[in-house]
DNA sequence: CGAAGACGTTGATTGAGATCAACAAACGGC
DNA sequence: GCCGTTTGTTGATCTCAATCAACGTCTTCG
């Protein structure tokens, strides 16, 4: 069996540098000189940028098998990617290497064309997020996205550890640390998610938390079945260095 | 002197289906079967989607040499593009024309890959807007754009014919219709615009216009310098048939 | 262990923009 | 030219989320 995003990581294999990163390591992109590739391979980084008035914003969250590259980030000061899991893994390309395999692939170069044209799917649905949703329907987007893309089935739900501290939320869905806190409380009385400690969130039921946003429809069809097993299968599930293995 | 976007356009012309438009009228996204390739000639051209609960959202404003193609578009009901100018022209090409022919030639999927990079940090660029600025910023934000990219220089300064109504400004601002309103008035009383007729406006001075919008700098460089020259060069200036030619 | 700092929660108040409503201006068709 | 429809403007009021402030909780490191 051979997904397509597999062409990519093979053809960039050879002329990638291999990073291991842990949580709130930075991935510095190069304004200037060759442009940066990076491939993700494991684990969720946030695209952050700073406005001239020091707020910050996360534009985008990336999953495994996305592609960041300079050209695709606007020209804001501080524009960085960040590693969001405990233990991530990107690959970075340059530029140049990166154009010559496309040129010289065929089929590479149609995967990562199919793959950032979907990237860039998710960013105008996150648009569409912003400009039509209140406070509420977007975090129940934010973790209807999450709960399908990085959730995994346990006995009382779909569990996933929040990759986003709450500023990140509010950084990410144009609201305000505290006013997510509040809707995160009123989320949890409600009974559309639990949470176990302080960043494992247990969402019970998959259909009552879409039915919060009226943009779940669209989120499913972008987010969904998109957690794909790897060579190594469970190997992510490793207990050694997480925080959450001592309790 | 060959543009790279000109390969682009020389690629697709045997395989297109060249359409001319006038304002208001509907390209038709297949949402299933085979994708569609837009590539847009001339004119300015609207991405909408409609909410679940029939709000309307322009999610983005195409220009020439920009691309539209159905996986771009998260799949949200009513999505579909249309013409904002009243004379436009777009070339439409099948998705299995566009795909054999990048994969025929090296430099034309290179050039595509390219110019859709830079639409998605657009698309990136927005999402700061709209995330980041208030109101007043984001009109700003988006009438600097306008200057910058559709804009022509007149002896009262930068003009440009609003290709947006007041609403369609609100759907892609994440504003109302009233609040624009108010925010377009607050700018002339303010000097900062002036209006001819409805829908063309002139901006005096572009740097105070900058001024007002935090995130001019990263705009100017997304949108300066892309009006370039067609063959026909100046013939767009045609004077008859637009309001503002009796004062 | 205990202090310092980061992160999260909750309450009281404020403000930017939405909503509702009425009116004015432009346009298109006849 | 005139009328009906659409689009834009402006005022009054309301609401959701921002802000400010205080406090609780978790984490890190000497």
């Amino acid at each position: 069996m051979h997904h397509v995003p597999d062409v990519i990581a093979e053809e960039f294999a050879p002329h990638a540098v291999r990073i291991a990163t842990r949580r709130y390591q930075k991935l510095v992109l190069s304004t200037e000189g060759e442009e940066t590739f990076y491939l993700v391979r494991k684990g969720i980084f946030l695209v952050r940028a700073t406005l001239p008035d020091a707020r910050q914003q996360i534009l985008n969250i990336l999953y495994p098998d996305d592609i960041a590259r300079t050209l695709a980030m606007p020209a804001l000061d501080g524009t960085a990617i960040t590693a969001a899991s405990d233990t991530g893994e990107v690959w970075r390309v340059r530029g140049s290497a990166a154009k010559a395999s496309a040129e010289a692939n065929a089929a590479l170069a149609h995967a990562i064309s199919t793959h950032f044209t979907e990237q860039a799917a998710r960013l105008a649905l996150h648009n569409a997020v912003l400009a039509g949703l209140n406070g509420d329907e977007r975090v129940a987007a934010l973790f209807l996205e999450l709960t399908l893309r990085v959730g995994r089935p346990t006995p009382a739900g779909i569990a996933f550890d929040m990759p986003l501290s709450r500023t990140d939320i509010a950084d990410h869905l144009a609201l305000n640390a505290d006013t997510v806190s509040r809707i995160v409380s009123r989320m949890r009385t409600k009974g559309l998610i639990s949470m176990v400690g302080r960043n494992r969130i247990i969402c019970r039921d998959v259909e009552a938390l879409a039915a919060e946003c009226p943009l779940a429809a669209a989120l499913s069809q972008m987010h969904a079945g998109k957690t794909r097993k790897r060579h190594g299968a469970e190997t992510e599930t490793e207990p050694a260095l997480t925080p959450a293995s001592r309790s």
